[in-house]
DNA sequence: AAGAGTAGTCACCAAAGGGTGACATGTCAA
DNA sequence: TTGACATGTCACCCTTTGGTGACTACTCTT
């Protein structure tokens, strides 16, 4: 047997992001890691210290949030230009879109809400920083127009994490067609709509 | 010991209203509701048949989800003769607290993201026939004015209920306090605003 | 009062989970 | 080449879980 540390630890942290993929937390724990992983388990107690950290050590090796540039379309100047209306459209299209290409943050998102862990943890700090910046960077404006933008976008941000998460084992909510191409555009359509008809002031 | 079919099963189904409101359904097992309902488990096998029939049988137990007369504050008539923004504004308002007063309900809900079980089925199916008659009463109108209703009605209900699940453990969300009446104060103005300048036509 | 049938008890099983101590073997420096 | 240490293996432990067979004892009918 060759030996290397470094490569076990990728073998198992690679382990973690299949078992989560393709059965969700309930079927993730120390022996079915260290199964998957081809790898005895104690090991994951020597490298890792115990299943938690090993969480939180995948939780960093990988980009399960969008980035400030994929939220922004990478043209931050481009969209400070527009009205705030359309910007707040776009990065929401653009959120809508980054969720659902990235099907281990969907397990994760959904997990979030039965349980906290290690991995939940890292991801939720990821994100608050992203909102935080983003709110900053997007809108020094308009904080006295009498509309309430914080709770508009917190509803949007809402519905779509709720609905891609949904969309992973249901298809249909509400009339929609959420596991299609076809009802994300309509439901990018209704977001854009809102934000038109709302924001503006 | 006093002998009796029908109080033993009440014991269980109770039992199991008792842990699924104070740790979810992660505690929830075979061993753990006998021992919660004091009550060999045994009885559970015989009484339900297993696990899943016992779920499906607290879940025709209670009213987990709002009844029809609740979410139209019991006035069909008075709702109808509203404007459609008004009416669905109110209708969501209504959804919004009563999912906010059912913490059994939104822990199915959370559990139903990450899991499908009898009992999530049964709030499915119930939740489903709610929704269509809602959408049956309520918009024979306005089919086409050009605005997605059932897009936009998706994205806020789907926005409640993601909010209301993850109040339960996190109290703000984008800058919103979801664990105050405040905090859903803002969320159902923000929805009236929304109703109101995107269904009118 | 007696017996039948049912409600409840007890003891057990196999499987799976988390966790650990002791051993074997490969790697690298002296 | 020889050790020393780090890497990997193996064999256990205990607990919990789902599930069942066999027994006891209550209740109700006749």
């Amino acid at each position: 047997m060759k030996r290397n540390k470094e490569e076990t630890k990728d073998k198992i942290i690679d382990a973690v992001g299949r078992l989560l993929a393709e059965g969700g937390f309930r079927k993730l724990g120390v022996n079915a890691v260290a199964r998957e992983a081809d790898v005895d388990k104690v090991l994951i107690y020597r490298y890792f210290g115990g299943m938690p950290e090993l969480l939180r050590a995948f939780g960093v090796s990988g980009d399960f949030w969008p980035t400030f540039e994929e939220l922004t379309g990478g043209d931050l100047e481009g969209l400070r230009r527009k009205p705030l209306p359309q910007a707040a459209s776009t990065v929401l299209h653009n959120f809508a879109r980054a969720l659902r290409s990235r099907p281990l943050t969907s397990e994760i998102l959904a997990w979030e809400t039965v349980e906290r862990n290690e991995l939940t943890e890292v991801l939720e700090k990821v994100r608050e920083d992203s909102a935080v910046r983003l709110l900053e960077e997007l809108s020094p404006v308009a904080e006295e127009s009498g509309v309430d933008i914080a709770a508009i976008t917190a509803l949007l941000g809402a519905a779509i994490m709720y609905l891609v998460v949904r969309s992973r084992h249901v298809k249909v909510f509400n009339a929609v067609d959420i596991g299609s191409e076809d009802g994300w555009l309509r439901l990018e359509a209704a977001m854009t709509a809102i934000c038109e008809a709302c924001i503006g002031e």
